[in-house]
DNA sequence: CGAGAGGTTGATCAGACTCAATTGCAGTGG
DNA sequence: CCACTGCAATTGAGTCTGATCAACCTCTCG
């Protein structure tokens, strides 16, 4: 019936991984030119589906940005939550450390995008969210964040949205997993990149990897050299263009083809 | 760094696959004795940490019940979604069936789980909801139940804590799927249905399982053979024994150490 | 220009799948 | 009551995908 397998649980060693560097916090910078209700992301991002009048309360709560570097942790696992966190410019993976110093990466956050919804339930991060690339985030508190959403029903409204569509997209995620071969696997994953740039307004077709082969293939349970090597044959087979992670997909039908009717 | 691997992403075919069959749907019943306020599930369920005064309130809301009979479906892929269930008693898997009619186990439900939060964001059922046994549930309208949570910000926040809990209970199994061998994936599943069992007050180490073997690998990502091989396995090794879907956890520690330290 | 990270490619290996046969159990009908 | 049917589970033999190990290439950046 079914099939996704694992092989040789071991890791490599963790020595490879590398270090997540604690960010010496550039500490909340208030811009108050900078808000929901004058951002361009407002149509992907928390304010979806508000009142246009109801914006200004969620400017007030949203004014504090945060800006992470490439490397670094916007909050780390185990830290107590206090805050969603929508990305405004960058790129986000949020990964999962084991005590055995393994690092598994969980999910990739673009522009427009919420971190954090996973720890509401336990009050503290599960994951590290660190920066793929030099990132800013506005930072959401969460229990004022909470008294809004009972002023405002449609604010509570798209809080439930934003959650149930993170479960959603994990399921997704699980699919992949659970019953994908490599090449499944690696060409769901283009197909659902392209479709996330294109959600923000850029071209759908060609767009720029922001993370390297190893967290490819780390998030997709499959090792570098299977995510190189795949990319390799696509390009062969003249499914898709690739430079470094530089991406153009050629031939969407074929690669959706390969994914299947899932 | 990786290892979470498939094989061979055909299926077998889906003549095999258990029909599901629609109920004739034996409608929803009123209870007006089984209300929150006097069930046992009190503490588990949706009303856990809700005052005690608002209680009556929620009991107004999940007065309908509707029973399920085995196999039946509470709900299907495609339907509208327009309420939450709580399961009462019995047992349900989520199923996600792909145009070629394989299927894929997204989760399993007991007794004081919440099904369907999915479905919130698309306003639509992303999957059928089939019961492993004759189950009864709570029906709960999601619209009232918002207009509720309005006015009572501990359920707003009870809300948001369920769905938060079943984003990060799907990266589990997504950390399962896509990095443990066959081994710790059947060793942390027993473990987890384990928890959950002592959660609802049952014993921990004496289970019954109510999903075939086929079942279970497919929601593992592994074939019923495998899952096969393993119970005996664990069984020769003393882990557990296990007669039919009777199981005994013998050696938690061992069953641990095969999971590892995730 | 050299060092190191990121990426590509090849050879080999092994864990889990596939296919197939067998056993056990539950429900059905004669 | 027992043979018959069918599903669930067990077990064995052979195969295959993707992991592992290893060498080499290629950028980038100090």
């Amino acid at each position: 019936m079914l099939n996704g397998t694992t092989h040789h649980s071991t890791f490599r060693p963790a020595v490879q991984a590398p270090a997540i560097r604690t960010s010496a916090r550039p500490m909340g910078v208030v811009h108050p030119g900078l808000s929901c209700s004058n951002c361009c992301l407002q149509g992907v991002c928390l304010p979806c589906g508000l009142p246009a009048a109801d914006l200004g309360e969620l400017d007030e709560l949203t004014m504090v940005k945060r800006r992470t570097a490439r490397g670094a942790a916007l909050y780390r696992g185990g830290d107590r939550f206090d805050a969603l966190y929508a990305v405004r410019s960058g790129a986000f993976k949020t990964v999962c450390v084991s005590r055995g110093g393994e690092e598994k990466i969980t999910g990739f956050y673009l522009s427009g995008e919420v971190l954090g919804l996973d720890a509401i339930s336990s009050e503290r991060h599960g994951y590290h969210a660190v920066a793929l690339e030099d990132s800013e985030v506005c930072v959401i508190p969460f229990t004022r964040l909470q008294e809004l959403a009972l002023r405002i029903p449609e604010l509570q409204q798209q809080l439930f949205r934003l959650l149930s569509r993170d479960i959603t997209r994990d399921q997704g995620l699980m699919l992949l997993l659970g019953n994908m071969t490599a090449e499944q696997r690696l060409a769901a994953f283009l197909l659902a990149l392209s479709r996330r740039y294109k959600r923000l307004g850029y071209a759908a077709d060609c767009f720029n990897l922001r993370m390297t082969r190893e967290e490819i293939g780390n998030y997709l349970g499959l090792t570098l050299e299977t995510v190189s090597r795949l990319l390799s044959r696509f390009q062969r087979e003249g499914l898709i263009a690739a430079q470094q992670r530089e991406i153009e997909l050629k031939d969407f039908d074929a690669l959706m083809e390969i994914v299947g009717h899932w």
